[in-house]
DNA sequence: GTCTATATCCCGATAGAC
DNA sequence: GTCTATCGGGATATAGAC
């Protein structure tokens, strides 16, 4: 493992190339839209190898899966986790660097029939977006302990909101071509949350300045 | 056109029901997952039949997407514009009967590589979310007139999130297998609109009480 | 207009040599 | 461990009879 940053897989092993071209062609095209072959042809390996390391196409996806949502998990995991306040915190996540028009790895194989009706398959996509929307109702609880948001909606309620902004967001912009609309939900829900502290009385709204998004593609 | 509320397609033409059964099939298993031949079959209809209307798969997808879009804009359009507040009006739209765990026939196309990357195809999508967020913009600017919602926040990225959130709602849902993720965010994003208006001070908000959503499946 | 037959290719998996 | 050869089946489209 001394050559962790490379940008080819030349160097890997079979096994790891394997799971490697697996995701990026899982999401680029979907479970039913990857072929063995077309994940053997960017491997760089014959067909032998993959069935004698895995036992088929459904494996396979199955560690791709698992190795994307650990990393989507760990990503996250670095904006929530990070000093300032809860609504700083969302904002970091919800504002990330993300490729908007390549849509979300895991929300993808949401709408992938042979994935969600596998429960091994599907299992992988419960589990993160499970932990994400508990992620995100414990940093929004903390805030509304502290004063930082408004204490009254419920935390688990504005949470599975914030998550489905995001995977919203990656529809929309794709329905589109254009990252603007995802960018706009971000801002809008943002907005949501802001005023929420800082409303005197309806008709006159302070909009809190919520900084630019670093969408990139 | 003296039979139109039919449960079959038996006595309808076999255009029409070639229509109907893709849109059946796309909404099922995606464009990838959807063969002429499977579209064939729950038509009852033989090959010939559909290169004779149709001049390939993509053509029969575009008229399918077409008629799914037009669907989707009555039935969005039946809420939007129904008597009320603004907030009714959006929660109407948020909460009226969905097949939750089916996702959405045109948030759906947006995750098939053949259909975002075909202009025709995906032409019908953008022009479906683009209206369904301006008139959701509509409502919200009205609402915020009027003195219904807080006067603050851009009812364009409002509107943007209104429509991710229910995007995105599909996709948790269909992760979880559970529509409750669905409901919690649509929850969610309501009790931050309802909170907009009768917030006094931070910490001592008033939670709307949003009515039950009428979820089936 | 609708049908069946056929063509060509790719899919996912297996067999067996090296 | 990795390779090539091969299998049975389905995808998408065309040909041509009726």
């Amino acid at each position: 493992m001394y050559s962790a940053a490379m940008s080819t897989q030349e160097q890997l092993g079979t096994q790891e190339r394997l799971v490697r071209s697996t995701q990026e062609l899982l999401w680029e095209r979907g479970y039913v839209g990857t072929s063995p072959k077309a994940i053997l042809e960017r491997a760089g390996v014959g067909q032998g190898s993959m069935y004698h390391h895995f036992s088929g196409k459904s494996d396979l996806a199955l560690a791709a899966i698992r190795r994307t949502a650990e990393g989507m998990k760990e990503t996250a995991e670095e904006c929530l986790s990070a000093p300032g306040t809860a609504y700083d915190r969302i904002a970091a996540y919800l504002q990330r660097e993300r490729k908007v028009l390549r849509g979300c790895p895991i929300g993808r194989m949401t709408q992938d029939r042979d994935v969600v009706q596998s429960p091994e398959l599907r299992a992988p996509l419960d589990e993160m977006f499970g932990w994400l929307q508990g992620r995100i109702t414990e940093v929004l609880a903390e805030g509304q302990r502290r004063g930082e948001l408004a204490a009254g909606p419920d935390p688990a309620a504005l949470a599975a909101a914030v998550a489905a902004v995001v995977q919203g967001g990656y529809v929309l912009a794709r329905a589109a071509d254009d990252t603007a609309p995802f960018d706009a939900a971000v801002r809008g829900v943002l907005m949501l949350l802001a005023t929420q502290v800082t409303v005197d009385a309806p008709g006159t709204v302070e909009t809190a300045d919520a900084p630019r998004t670093g969408t990139t593609n």
